[in-house]
DNA sequence: TGAATTTGATAACATATGTTATCGTCGCCG
DNA sequence: CGGCGACGATAACATATGTTATCAAATTCA
């Protein structure tokens, strides 16, 4: 929400270069949890190295909704502007290099920027992207069968099936282990036709 | 996006009575299409009375994904902000009263109350709501059985079952209209078990 | 290094859901 | 009034996907 705009609106730079120093930089190990569902988001959360995954459980099965790496921030902003709490689990993938600003730094930021005339700007694009995205998310979920699916991500984001474990895919697919397993091993095979 | 929003900032109010002006009242049949899938959004839509629905085509087979019905209003704002195709038809399902404000007035608008600081609040809440909203239809499809995701409409959101066409509603929840006359039928023999 | 855990493939079976076809009811319109 | 199209139920069958169990390979970690 916060960093990652830098230059989008250069007026708005020195907003975000004020705040820097708040921020905390941790590594962390592979499987950290960075925000446990349920609880109200405490920071902002930017990506230096490594990725994680937001998921949310079901009875103790958890279904995968994004995938986030390098120079990646985020945050649940419903649960930071109303601060209620979050439906998703924030959880490294790989041992990572977080930087961590308190939520207190990110509301009180937002407070002088809302008289700024481009952070209107700013907040309609970065809204209007978001829901873009889980708009498209959603539209895929429903639209695709899950090879599709897969295949999608193999030809749009291939990083994703290279660095995160295929329990995790599957989970983000919406299918089990099994069938993504009996879904790749069909590709391999040349059997799938659309 | 706009008159739905009176009252909840009430500094802002002003802004949206100088527009209530260009806004042009339509009465039209049911089935009547608002906005077409792949084209750009003219007009902020507000419905007076009747319902519309937003779906998508795939493959000569609708997918419906929202409800609409009195005194809402609904634009894609992507499709006004970045001017980019929209993904979803609106169509009417019954004979209904909207109001249309021509897009050019909306951009109007909004640059006028980009300067205004209660207007970066206000985008930020509405913004949160609409994510949250998405959020939660797409969680809810991915968590929940067809079963479930009926019984949740029955329950939490019944106007929409007594007033829509049962085969929007199947498309709604991401079944065939044959699954869903199954699910009923399960239903009322007290068979379905949570 | 060696054991434990994680990851992934596969088979066999169970269940959920789609597809097609048929039928009946209802409401609208000529 | 009569026919036609929209709507909905149901049966029969086909397919997609989940579940459980088992095995093998890779990775982690004490």
């Amino acid at each position: 929400m916060l960093f990652h705009f830098k230059n989008q609106f250069p007026q708005l730079n020195p907003f975000w270069d004020k705040y820097l120093e708040f921020q905390q930089r941790q590594e962390v190990a592979a499987k950290t949890i960075l925000l446990a569902e349920g609880t109200v988001s405490q920071n902002y959360i930017f990506i230096e190295k490594g990725c994680v995954r937001a998921f949310f459980n079901n009875n103790g099965d958890d279904k995968t909704v994004q995938f986030f790496f390098e120079n990646e921030g985020l945050t649940s902003f419903e649960s930071f502007i109303n601060d209620t709490p979050g439906q998703f689990t924030i959880e490294t993938i790989e041992p990572s290099v977080v930087y961590l600003l308190p939520k207190q730094y990110v509301i009180r930021l937002m407070e002088e920027l809302s008289s700024e005339p481009y952070f209107a700007r700013l907040i309609m694009q970065v809204s209007a992207g978001r829901q873009t995205h889980y708009i498209n998310e959603f539209v895929s979920f429903i639209r695709d069968k899950p090879e599709q699916r897969y295949q999608k991500l193999l030809t749009e984001r291939p990083h994703i099936i290279q660095r995160v474990p295929q329990h995790y895919i599957a989970s983000y697919l919406g299918v089990s282990t099994v069938h993504l397993s009996r879904i790749k091993s069909k590709l391999a095979k040349g059997k799938l036709h659309f």
